[in-house]
DNA sequence: ATTTAGCCGGGGCCGTTACG
DNA sequence: CGTAACGGCCCCGGCTAAAT
């Protein structure tokens, strides 16, 4: 290889196609014609000897160098995105991007709602996407870009990726302001004999980490109803004999239900901002987390 | 006589369209 | 997906002419 010559735009290339595992979508990408992006990857060919991505039925197939080429490449061009971004200084009343969010339903109707008015007001330029939050494949989306930012639990996250802890939540008994079987000071006994709501965000599951401390303790409680999000819960709780945890933020200031502490079980989490490596340096994703960091609920 | 400014023109690179 | 053919752009070398 002839490092004089070295061509850097080619190493961007080499990210997109090993991000991609497609030509096409690595030129679109890099906002390209895919015979553009081609005769480049035939040049990257030549520069390191090896196919690098091999044509397959479905997109190309990574050759072994390639794959071990991927991660010191994306190191190396991050480091290069931080150094010149950082240099940049930012103006939010000019800047226009486009923010994408991932979170559970809970904390966009909990915090979505204060960033949106946040943003408005300082960066009329930023839009915000929100899409619902995909533990499993939150890494390979913030990697490609498709998301920039994760409001989740940190403990939660991806250790590869960055967080930074926003406040603690605590969960509260709802039930309807009438509901004769529920105060400040129930007991777990009192506790298990009611029937609950939980949520299962995947789905189908009838049993939540309450249950399993639940179980430690000798206790089963009555689970009749798994719904796949928070945020109908306040009205089948408010409207039914049910009772359900859920967030504090969620319900608070709500007067037509009864909130009540919940006998001493495992009811806290943190809620955190959770990001890529390569919107660390960026001056504009930097300057979102601030505000979000700084636009908290109470 | 040497340096500098400005004007071509060739060649290479890159991206596009067209096509296999 | 890859190749071929085409065209635009830019860089650079070489030239002339003016300035020092």
């Amino acid at each position: 290889m002839d490092t004089k010559r070295l061509d850097l735009n080619l190493l961007a290339t080499l990210e997109a196609l090993l991000e991609e595992q497609n030509v096409t979508r690595a030129a679109e990408r890099l906002h390209l014609s895919q015979p553009a992006v081609s005769t480049q990857l035939s040049r990257l060919r030549d520069m390191f000897n090896d196919p690098l991505l091999i044509p397959a039925h479905r997109g190309m197939v990574p050759t072994a160098k390639a794959l071990e080429l991927r991660a010191p490449l994306r190191l190396a061009l991050d480091q290069v995105r931080d150094t010149l971004t950082s240099h940049q200084h930012f103006d939010p009343t000019q800047a226009k991007l486009t923010v994408t969010i991932a979170c559970t339903d809970y904390l966009q109707a909990v915090i979505g709602l204060s960033i949106i008015k946040d943003l408005r007001r300082q960066a009329p330029g930023i839009r915000v996407a929100i899409r619902n939050l995909e533990p499993p494949r939150l890494e390979a989306q913030m990697a490609c870009g498709d998301v920039d930012l994760a409001l989740m639990t940190p403990e939660e996250a991806p250790p590869a990726l960055r967080a930074r802890p926003l406040y603690d939540e605590v969960y509260v008994l709802i039930g309807r302001l009438d509901h004769p079987h529920i105060s400040d000071r129930m007991t777990i006994e009192d506790y298990v004999q009611l029937e609950h709501v939980v949520v299962s965000l995947r789905g189908g599951d009838f049993s939540t980490p309450v249950d399993q401390v639940l179980r430690t303790l000798g206790y089963t409680r009555n689970v009749v109803l798994s719904v796949a999000s928070f945020l109908f819960i306040p009205e089948i709780v408010a409207e039914s004999h049910l009772v359900a945890l859920v967030p504090r933020r969620l319900v608070a200031g709500r007067t037509d239900l009864k909130l009540v502490d919940p006998p001493t079980i495992s009811t806290r989490f943190t809620v955190g901002m959770v990001w890529h490596d390569r919107n660390q340096g960026h001056s504009a994703h930097r300057w979102v987390r601030e505000q979000i960091g700084h636009s908290l609920p109470n």
